[in-house]
RNA sequence: GCGGACGUGGCGGAAUUGGCAGACGCGCAAGACUUAGGAUCUUGUACCGCAAGGUGUGUGGGUUCAAGUCCCACCGUCCGCACCA
């Protein structure tokens, strides 16, 4: 309630820019001065390299507000760097491979549209979002593009996949993949998300949220497990350069886990019954064969615990299973496994009820020869070795399941002594709940008494010296799945021969072109396949005339997982990249991008660099020493339900529909959404570009909040910045004659008080800007620094008096102009990357020559940081009672001296006794009283 | 359940090393200029109180001369992962 008046009473304005700030044409004439005299980059090898990279996007068409925070932040920062002196590549590309082009392009085919090939639609796209970027200001180096779907890239993604099949990292296998109906094409594990809807929550497609089914297919790999741990301890090295979010998310991706296998053995029983006793010697059926299990735990002190042994549904010994066991078990096992496979794993594992069959086999365990039953458990995932010895008093699913059964639970892990102490540590009940805490081994044999750790290294020492086991590490981490089965990717470059099997394209026949003239609505297989000419070909090895084409395309993760490293050699047409030039520019020093990247494209770019590393390409095992993840700029939808509707509308909508009686205020619920069409809480970036300027939109979503953070557009809050860049304009566009060839100061000349403290204030910006510039990256906190300064010279100005003195030399105002010419300088300076045209024109209206960029970044004078006196808060008994003015360098003794002078403790004090006093120069003062 | 982040005015947020809480901006209020203002400028604006003064950074404790900041316990919000044995 109090929401929805509140809502209706902040009326949302057009809030239309003055006219005669002419932003538009001195934002035109910079951006085409900086396209013709932008200094080459590269030119000096001598100077200091900066690698400044943003994600590159999809060119989807338009630019929406997720792009211009990180490009803002990376064109500021590579403008900084190039102000500095460094040498600084700064590279804008297309990752224009993928489903939404191709699905366009389907939509438009059945609605009856020509001229919609994904290729044509892409190529536009990106002739219209680079104009956007232009608008913006931001400096890319356009001579460096790289074109994902171009065959002069994605030749090269082809040869990296080459290299990867010679050294056994790519690999084909058939495998359960995740199937997305809607899209038609396979997804890699780390494309499917919880989706949640309404009440219902299911593994849906992170494309298109259709709920994904599993699919047996033939697919090509990547074995990305193979660097499971260096990407792992990879991630340590990076420190805190990139977002604890995005490590402790990959770290948990990754998935290490260091336990012990251990090797059960399985009698296997011809005509066992799943219905027999679950209780050893289970006797049912002939005795035909003993097999080793091997399970997988990280709980081998719990091993003498064990009641039972379950395997995944999908395990091995399953088929085996049920050639022997007797017809109703048969039937039992085979239905379960029917509708247990029938789920993804995900789906599997979302579900909370366990269920399981009993195989009427059994199963030895090698610590204490005790016989258990074996199961299949819809719990147990092919994870580790797909097998689980399970111990119901010392893990909670397996306590679930065993009540669920009626199976026993044998505690063998008591609390330890500091445990049973604590509160919550003394009662231990298995028969209730699992124990599930490290402890003392009891009823363990030989093991009984040590701890859990230790024991765990008795355990897989014995077993590993008894040859049934021993320690091992397993990951989470699965096989990268590339193969999709749509037309708008990267081919991929092998050919299959009924001869020779899988045959390699050699290098010299890259890349293989994808075709233009394909059919590419989706039938569920891949549209290359309806295409006879670029199926057919003849066996690169053996001449066969009837080989086939792959026909499916890769994964638009593999296109990105490289990129970066073309951008600095991008028209090589003899190989990937000149490794020099990789020498000289990677790693990237910065790489800016969205968190929804956290685990997908950062790890896979990891991995990639580790390859093209291990091939000798590169010399760094890490990509990007610094990883900025930026907030998402979210906007407030409103949706009104009542009578006459249910849907979003905007702010005016509302307004009007109040206004025609057709709403009220409190049917209205707002929310905090990303931005989107349908939910009408968008803004269009460009659109503000044409109302407001460049700059000030650049300004407004750096100075929205810390740049990691999340936001929320506030249609109003671009007045504010927007009034900013406008009076810091004509602050200096009126003042610049104040400030027009000044005579240089005599040595007699001295600063007044007033000089000074802008003097300071000028300086102490520098020191902030340039810290924060420099790897805090909190831009809002130096525009407001800004904006300060703006209002300090203002201010000095009308005090000084500085507009109706004469100017000479004798001018006794010239030491305040030259404060104020310096001060100026340095605004434009601190603000130029931020809102370049701005500063730029400040630049030339103070008389400035060439480009502002040209100048050095300034240096703070350490004179100029300190002043001669300062104010410092008193405290009495900690509380805050006034100030006193001292000299800089004050001493303990002098500061307590000051205090006690005061007015304010002069007052309180009062007559009562001083106990004590803190003095700390340059910072504060406090009295303490009895 | 596990992991991560966060909690400060009407709002976005600042306070980086324990040292004047609320910078800067939005909004709001009053005034100036103006034919007009949704332009511009000036002033005010954490809360309670006429005031003196008191209270105040999610809650409760603690350390300290001094705590938004450090420690302990809790509450809440958001995000990610989630039967990984």
């Amino acid at each position: 309630m109090s929401k929805s008046s509140s809502g209706s009473s902040r009326r949302q304005r057009v809030v239309e820019p003055d006219d005669a700030f002419d932003f538009a044409s001195y934002e035109a004439h910079w951006q085409k001065y900086w396209a013709e005299h932008l200094a080459p980059v590269g030119a000096d090898a001598s100077r200091k390299k900066f690698y400044a990279l943003s994600m590159f996007p999809y060119p989807s068409g338009v630019l929406h507000f997720g792009h211009a925070l990180p490009y803002t932040i990376i064109d500021a920062l590579a403008r900084y760097k190039r102000m500095c002196g460094h040498d600084v590549i700064c590279p804008m590309g297309w990752d224009a491979f993928g489903l939404p082009a191709e699905n366009a392009a389907i939509e438009a085919v059945r609605a009856g549209k020509s001229n919609v090939h994904p290729k044509t639609n892409t190529l536009a796209n990106i002739d219209h979002m680079r104009e956007q970027m232009r608008r913006f200001g931001y400096s890319f180096d356009w001579e460096r593009e790289v074109f994902t779907c171009r065959a002069d890239y994605y030749k090269w993604t082809q040869w990296i996949f080459l290299k990867m099949l010679e050294r056994n990292i790519a690999y084909r296998k058939k495998a359960r993949v995740n199937w997305c109906p809607s899209c038609k094409t396979v997804l890699a594990n780390e494309q499917v998300e919880t989706i949640v809807k309404d009440v219902d929550e299911f593994q849906g497609c992170f494309r298109c949220g259709a709920k994904v089914e599993p699919r047996e297919i033939d697919a090509w790999f990547l074995r990305i497990t193979e660097y499971a741990d260096r990407l792992l301890n990879g991630l340590s090295q990076l420190g805190k350069n990139w977002s604890e979010l995005v490590v402790s998310q990959q770290r948990n991706w990754i998935g290490r886990s260091e336990g012990v296998n251990i090797d059960f053995e399985v009698e296997l029983r011809h005509g066992a019954s799943g219905s027999g006793p679950l209780t050893p010697p289970g006797t049912d059926g002939k005795p035909v064969d003993r097999v080793p299990l091997t399970v997988f735990t990280t709980r081998a002190d719990t091993v003498f615990g064990v009641t039972y042994v379950a395997i995944a549904p999908e395990h091995p010994l399953v088929k085996r299973i049920l050639e022997l066991v007797d017809s109703r078990t048969h039937k039992r096992i085979h239905d379960f496994i029917q509708e247990t496979l029938s789920m993804t794993e995900m789906d599997r594992a979302s579900g909370d009820e366990k269920e399981g069959v009993a195989t009427g086999m059994f199963a030895v365990n090698p610590l204490n020869g005790e016989k258990v039953p074996l199961f299949i458990a819809n719990y147990v995932l092919m994870y580790g070795t797909g097998a689980v010895m399970a111990v119901p008093a010392h893990d909670e699913r397996d306590h679930d399941f065993s009540r669920e059964y009626r199976l026993p639970a044998k505690q063998v892990i008591e609390p330890t002594a500091e445990r049973k102490k604590s509160d919550t540590g003394q009662r231990v009940d298995v028969r209730r709940a699992a124990f599930t805490e490290p402890g003392i081994l009891v009823n363990s044999g030989k093991y009984s008494g040590l701890d859990s750790q230790a024991a765990i290294a008795a355990i897989a020492a014995d077993l590993k010296a008894a040859g049934k086991g021993g320690p091992v590490v397993n990951y989470k981490l699965r096989d990268w799945g590339i193969s999709r089965q749509r037309y708008w990717g990267c081919p991929i470059p092998v050919v299959h021969c009924d001869k020779c099997g899988i045959v390699p394209v050699p290098e010299r026949d890259l890349p293989v072109e994808l075709p233009d003239d394909v059919d590419f609505l989706p039938t569920g297989q891949s549209p290359l396949t309806l295409h006879p000419a670029f199926q057919k070909t003849r066996c690169p090895r053996c001449g066969n005339e009837h080989a086939r084409r792959d026909t499916d395309t890769m994964d638009t993760f593999v296109d990105s997982s490289w990129y970066w490293f073309r951008y600095t050699d991008a028209k090589n047409g003899e190989v990937i990249f000149d490794p020099a030039k990789v020498r000289r520019w990677c790693p990237v020093d910065l790489y800016v991008g969205g968190r929804e990247h956290a685990i997908l494209h950062l790890i896979y770019a990891r991995f990639f660099c580790k390859f093209l590393h291990d091939i000798g390409l590169v010399d760094h095992e890490e990509p990007f020493t610094r990883m900025f993840t930026h907030g998402l700029i979210q906007g407030e939808s409103i949706k009104v339900v009542n009578e006459h509707m249910n849907r979003y509308v905007t702010a005016d909508q509302l307004e009007a529909l109040i206004a025609q009686g057709k709403a009220r205020a409190e049917d209205a619920t707002r929310r905090i959404e990303k931005m989107s069409k349908s939910k009408l809480n968008g803004a269009d970036p460009t659109e503000l570009v044409r109302r407001f300027g460049a700059d000030t939109v650049r300004m407004c979503v750096l100075f929205l909040g810390p740049a990691e953070q999340d936001s929320v557009w506030d249609p109003n809050g671009i007045v504010g910045v927007h009034r900013f860049i406008k009076r810091w304009h004509e602050t200096i566009l009126s003042n610049a004659p104040l400030v027009e060839n000044l005579p240089p100061l005599a040595p007699d000349q001295r600063l007044g008080p007033a000089a000074k403290t802008l003097r300071h204030a000028a300086h102490s910006l520098i020191e902030k800007a340039t810290q924060e510039y420099e790897g805090r990256y909190a831009f809002n906190t130096v525009i407001a620094r800004c904006m300060e300064l703006v209002n300090d010279i203002r201010a000095f100005i009308t005090s000084e008096k500085l507009e109706g003195a004469v100017k000479g030399a004798t001018d006794p105002t010239l030491p305040a102009r030259h404060t104020l010419d310096e001060a100026f300088s340095i605004l434009n300076r601190a603000l130029a990357p931020i809102a370049p045209h701005t500063a730029e024109e400040a630049h030339r209206a103070l008389g400035g020559r060439g480009s502002i960029f040209g100048q050095p970044w300034p240096k703070a004078d350490p004179a100029a940081l300190v002043l001669d006196e300062i104010e410092l808060p008193v405290q009495v008994n900690g509380k805050v009672r006034g100030t006193i003015r001292v000299a800089r360098e004050a001493d303990a003794k002098a500061l307590e001296a000051a205090a006690l002078a005061s007015e304010a403790v002069k007052k309180l004090l009062d007559g009562k006794q001083v106990k004590k006093m803190i003095a700390v120069p340059g910072k504060i003062v406090n009295v303490v009283v009895g």
